[in-house]
DNA sequence: TGAACATATGAACAACTGCTCACATGATAA
DNA sequence: TTATCATGTGAGCAGTTGTTCATATGTTCA
């Protein structure tokens, strides 16, 4: 794939757009300006662990008080185990922090994003009822 | 599980926390404060359709001009066929709207808050790099 | 020290995801 | 109509994810 002709380009097959296709210049443009792959990878890394469930309420339950495991637990109905992998997940995103009491570890929100990031999320999720398939 | 007595308790199984652990209060106030199913299947659905690396690029793109599905493949350096279906996910998560005209259909952003989502989501990766594993 | 208990973690497995491939759809133009 | 092209989509698959189970770690207290 170098200076190939376009006429040869049909050749190809479909894995990569054989011709740059109808704005060469708007791609070029945008490819130049684009996110560099690391932080398109801590970007989406970040959404992925927002992604879930479990963390969503885990994050949302942290939001109105510091919490251990347990009651971590006992406020989602889940199993502890299931719930301290979770946490685990949360801290290696840095999304949370831990302090420990004793036996107890308590956990609560280690990031002033998170909570713009939520209402920024449940704004969208509001305006999202109605009709399907928009086309404009 | 009802009235169960906490001596009892011990038998069970790990699958739920089993006693009201430590903060019944807490637990009892927060389970009532907590974001209802749908609501978290929503916000959860969202943040986990942007937390992937290809749809956080076209979204990105598509942040700084309408384009094409093969323009689309051409910045992000994919086949047309995988762009498609990652637009039909955006589309169904309505981050996308587009428009026909002739045989080319044109996207772009359908949404004032993925934008600020980015942001946000930019600023706290900004703050990620320190050193591992935080305890406070 | 050892028992009890809160939490953490590795293995295993089922469910899900994102890609490719092949083909379908829908539009344009001869 | 047919040929061509841009886009859409179903099946299949490899890789990933979230839970459970069993066990490990680490702390308190007797």
């Amino acid at each position: 794939m170098s200076g190939t002709a376009v006429s040869e380009m049909k050749r190809f097959r479909d894995d990569t757009c054989q011709v740059f296709c109808f704005n060469r210049e708007t791609v070029q443009a945008i490819s130049r300006q684009m996110l560099e792959a690391p932080v398109v990878e801590r970007l989406s890394g970040t959404f992925k662990v927002l992604g879930d469930r479990t963390r969503v309420m885990v994050l949302y339950a942290l939001s109105k008080h510091e919490l251990c495991v347990c009651d971590l637990a006992a406020i989602l109905k889940m199993s502890r185990s299931a719930v301290s992998h979770q946490l685990r997940v949360l801290r290696d995103a840095r999304l949370v922090k831990y302090r420990r009491d004793g036996k107890m570890v308590y956990y609560s929100l280690d990031d002033r994003h998170v909570l713009s990031l939520f209402e920024q999320g449940l704004e969208h999720v509001a305006h999202e009822q109605p009709d399907r398939d928009r086309q404009d």
